[in-house]
DNA sequence: TATGAATGAGCGTTCATTCAT
DNA sequence: TATGAATGAACGCTCATTCAT
């Protein structure tokens, strides 16, 4: 089927550039290299996407909407929000050191002036469900009540490092100094 | 003086490297330009920097022992632990919103495979000196038995995120925010 | 058809290398000219040659094929040696003369540090059909038993330094002149 | 004193450039190497040739003096023509063959299109000593009645393919090939 | 005379993008 | 829709040459 054929292809071209700008670099990471990767002709990527910058943007919002996606999905509303956020933190922990790729492409493109090319709404978008999850837990006095874009910067810049700190193989963290950290974490924005 | 020419030139060089990238991202910002803004001949810069690749990675060296160096030249010993790590992270906030140019260069760096083309030892020479400081809380029992690696995670990880959001012009972070985050970290690690 | 028009293209970006090269060198030989003069964008000529110097050692490679093969068409194996040898001698000045292009350009590449780029088997292997003519020659007992090595030197040294004389314009040879160069040499290879 | 050291500049410019060029060809031999090579500034050059073009030419009508000359001074005008003839053909290619730097660099130079930036009348002058040479084994009825512009291409040509053979380290001529060479050019050109 | 930092035109090459098939 | 040869602007970089010292 046409539209299966297509998403196929979709996927094999998003799959390529990942693969590449994650090890590469936006710049070293020709369109033609990501053609030959996802076995397609050069010509071919310009039937999805508009240029390469589209294809790179497209490419950030796909895996910014499917980590999110991943990440709040074995959230259970039942828990404690201690225990919800600490499974969020590790989660978040987990889901990067397994995905490399995605966690160096999004942190390149989000350190870039890439970014600014995406309309800032639609930043705000992927944020959201983050964003609303933890309001919630201001709203429901289980945290502080910091500002949740600074709570959300907090949690994911400290979890960021770590991941990349792991990531960069200078140090091999224990589930145990990720619990540690997480509780650093959550002795400073919990409600005392 | 011919020493304080090459110093002008050089630092010229320097300067425009770090507008420009800073502003443009490394790609879009062509060794001419570069000579445009820096007023040298597109050939002048070569006799400073073996390639845009050397230049670039100067610059990274350059301003990471230039912000080291600054963050912790107002550190004061004599000071409880608490105060100078508040210090510390104020400052770093400060530094940084204060100096953008500065911070989205390294961001962009750091999260660049260019990262790769420095030597491990001089990365870690780089970061010694923030490591010593609080190695040193650590011995001296100020905070927590966390190994300092994840420490400084933490800290720069949480600061830089602030800094960005504070950047990214989608919120104003009061002074009190600040403090208040720096509190939520403090109370993340300090020895309870 | 497709496979015409690539070989139009590669065709023309040679004639133009030839064209080029042969008159002004490799150096004052820059890529925009040729592709300029083959009528083709100058990125086109980076889909059939790898680089400038492959572009160059592919076109010696195929001028020293076409001319050996061009010399030893005419070979008439039912005749005597002498004759034999002497038309090669004469074919291979009136060859050079009538392609000054050629002439050049293999010259001017045989003598240059290029040269070294092309793998000593291929040279060999070009050279091998005149070398097999000239072996059997002395196998037959045509000529005196000296290395067909140095033969094809001392022939193929005297004959392109007449047609050098000749291109030169500083002198006009006869074609009794080119007998009586090679009724020299044969005096000197033949078998007494 | 000054007009030494001047010598000794110039002498070293010259020396630079030859192992340069031999080696690495024209184009490979920028004149800031050059300036390296002989221990001087990279200006200075200039105060002694017009420019690049010039001190290769300046370098190529020195080495064809210098080896004429060396080639010439051990004839005897005592001996049988076939003697010095011999003789001559025999210099020659031990004078290339020990001195291989500058086989190559006239080589080089006399078949690239530098050679036309040499006046007509200064390439005849630096053939003269030879020419005269020939003319007179003519006029004295040693030798056939060749013009002599023939007949030096034909000596010329075979020893320089012969030196070419030697160096290039595919093969080792032995004195006694070189004898045989020569005897074979002596018996194509002698007076039968 | 000697220096070598500075120049900038010009090079070889890349690569995002187009378009005839 | 899919191709990939072709394009050519733009890049990083070199190097012959100049000139203030």
């Amino acid at each position: 089927m046409a539209t299966q054929k297509d998403f196929d292809k979709k996927e094999a071209i998003f799959a390529a550039t990942l693969e590449l700008v994650s090890k590469h670099g936006f710049h070293s990471s020709p369109m033609s290299e990501v053609a030959k990767q996802a076995n397609v002709a050069a010509g071919t990527i310009y039937h999805y996407f508009k240029s390469k910058d589209d294809l790179i943007c497209a490419l950030y919002v796909r895996l910014k909407e499917k980590t999110t996606e991943t990440l709040l999905k074995q959230d259970d509303a039942n828990k404690h929000y201690r225990e919800r956020i600490r499974s969020f933190y590790l989660q978040n922990f987990r889901y990067f050191t397994q995905n490399p790729k995605e966690f160096y492409f999004l942190e390149q493109f989000s350190n870039s002036p890439f970014i600014q090319a995406i309309p800032r709404q639609d930043l705000q978008r992927l944020d959201q469900p983050i964003y609303d999850f933890l309001r919630k837990a201001v709203f429901m006095q289980a945290v502080r009540d910091i500002p949740p874009k600074i709570m959300i910067s907090m949690l994911l810049g400290s979890v960021g490092s770590l991941v990349k700190l792991q990531l960069s193989g200078d140090f091999q963290l224990t589930s145990s100094d990720i619990e540690q950290a997480f509780f650093a974490c959550w002795d400073g924005i919990k409600r005392q």
